[in-house]
DNA sequence: TAATTTTGTTAGAATACTCTAACTCCATAC
DNA sequence: GTATGGAGTTAGAGTATTCTAACAAAATTA
C-alpha cells in the first residue's frame, strides 16, 4: 500500500494531468511544495512500483495502476468533502483541508459508509466528479464563465478551484453551485464582467473569477 | 506538534498508567507492537520533549503536558468512536480501529463538530469516558462483574477491553451496555458465572469475560 | 547561433522511526 | 549471597522523506 506521502503525488500527479494534459517534475514540486530534488526522488521510487512512467527530462505520466490508485485517494478525498458538508454541516471553505488528512484513511468499510450515506453523490461539494470504486471519473467538459458573452444565460456547475479565500470570496457574492447567472457586460480590457444572479441585479466578477468559474450554458 | 508516532506511545503511556498504575517500557513495546530498543529511544525522545518522566530502569510516568496531550489524544479517539457508532451506524466492534487512524487527525473544528452533533457525550460506545477540552478525565470507578456474588443484580456500563472479537462474543450473547443482568451463580473452581439478562435467562460467562465487564451494583 | 533562464539531476547529508545483536542491570529464586 | 532470567540499554544500521549545493540539460530569449 502506498504511503501518505506517495498518495499524494499520486493524486497531484492525477489531477495535473487531469487539468493541463502533462505535469512536470517542477509542477509537482510547486504544488506539494518540496524541494526539486524530493520530487525527482519521490517520482523514481513511483516509477520503480510501475506507478508512474518517467524517463530523464521527459514530462510524466501515471501507469494504468497509478491511475487507479490515484483515482481511489482522489474518491477518498471527494467523499470525505461531500460528507464533511451534507452531513456535519461544513461550509465549502474549509472541507478541503480536512478532507487532504481524512482521504489517508485505510478503511473501506468507512469510506463505502459515507458514500452509502450520501446516496452515492457524483459529485463533491465543489462539482468536481468523484471517482467510482473502481477509479474511473466523469470526463469534465465544462465552459468557464469567462468565455460567455453577452446575453448568455448560464448556470453555474463547478469550480476550478477551492482555495478557501476564493470561496469566501463566492459566499460574500451569494454564488453557491446551481445559481442561474445572465452576462450583462464583458470588459474587453481586462475581461472582467458584470452578470445578475439571485438577488443581485449587477455584481462585477474580475478575469480570473471567471475563469475558474464553469458552468453549463442554459440560453444565448 | 506530536507525530503521530508520540501520539501513540503518549495515549499508550496514559492509558498503562490508567489501567495498571503504571507502566514500563516493555508495557509500551508490546502494546505498541515495537521492540524494546525503539520504544527505549521513543520515550528518551518524549522525555526531551518534557512529556514523560523518565529515569535509567525505572518506571515511565507522564509529565502534566504529556497527560494533557495524551489525553487530547484519547478525547479525539473516544469522539470519533461515538461519531462512527451513533451517527454513521457502525457496530462497535469495528470503530476502534477507524478511530486508531482517526485520532491523529489535526484539525479542531473537525473533533468540536462531532462534538456538538452528538450533544457533548461523556463516554464512548465501550462505556469509557471521553476527556474534555482542556484533558480532564472522569475518574473509572467501575466494579468487575466477576466480583459479584449470586443474587446481585447489576447493570452493564462498561467495558474494560475493546478488541473486535471480545465485542463479537458480546454481540452474539445480545449484551449491550445497560442491560441488566442477575447474577444466577459463580462456579468457584474456574471463577465462570451464570446470569440471566433480557431475553437470556441463563447464559454461561467465562472468567476473563466477566473481568472485562464493568457494572454498576442495583441491588444485593 | 549564442546567451540566459528554467528545469532536471546527482551527490551528500539530516531527521524520524525502526530493527537486530550484544551487553548490562536488577529482582528473585535457590 | 550468588546464579539466572527478564527488562533495559547501547551500538550500529536500514528505510523513508526531506533538504542544500553543485552541476547538466533543455527551453527560451536575444
Ligand atoms: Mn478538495
Ligand atoms: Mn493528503
Ligand atoms: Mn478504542
Ligand atoms: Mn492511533
Amino acid at each position: 500500500m502506498a504511503s501518505v506521502t506517495e498518495e499524494n503525488y499520486l493524486k497531484a500527479l492525477f489531477i495535473l494531468v487531469s487539468e493541463r494534459g502533462m505535469a512536470t517534475i517542477s509542477d509537482l514540486s510547486s504544488l506539494l511544495k518540496v524541494s526539486l530534488p524530493t520530487a525527482n526522488s519521490m517520482i523514481k521510487n513511483l516509477k520503480k512500483q510501475d506507478l508512474v512512467n518517467y524517463e530523464k527530462y521527459k514530462p510524466l505520466s501515471l501507469t494504468e495502476k497509478g491511475k487507479r490508485e490515484a483515482a481511489l485517494v482522489l474518491r477518498k478525498h471527494r467523499l470525505t468533502e461531500m460528507f464533511l458538508v451534507t452531513q456535519m454541516g461544513f461550509g465549502w471553505e474549509v472541507v478541503h483541508e480536512i478532507a487532504e488528512q481524512i482521504e489517508h484513511i485505510d478503511s473501506s468499510i468507512f469510506f463505502e459508509r459515507m458514500d452509502e450515506l450520501m446516496g452515492h453523490p457524483t459529485i463533491d461539494p465543489h462539482g468536481s466528479p468523484i471517482p467510482d470504486k473502481d477509479g474511473r471519473i466523469a470526463e469534465e467538459v465544462y465552459e468557464q464563465l469567462s468565455s460567455c458573452k453577452v446575453g448568455d444565460k448560464v448556470r453555474l456547475i463547478a469550480l476550478a478551484h477551492s482555495a478557501a479565500d476564493f470561496l469566501k470570496y463566492l459566499n460574500n457574492r451569494d454564488l453557491q453551485l446551481g445559481v442561474e447567472m445572465k452576462v450583462i457586460s464583458v470588459e474587453p480590457f481586462d475581461g472582467s464582467m458584470v452578470v445578475s444572479y439571485s438577488n443581485h441585479s449587477s455584481e462585477t466578477l474580475t478575469h480570473p473569477v471567471c475563469e475558474r468559474l464553469r458552468v453549463e450554458l442554459l440560453e444565448h
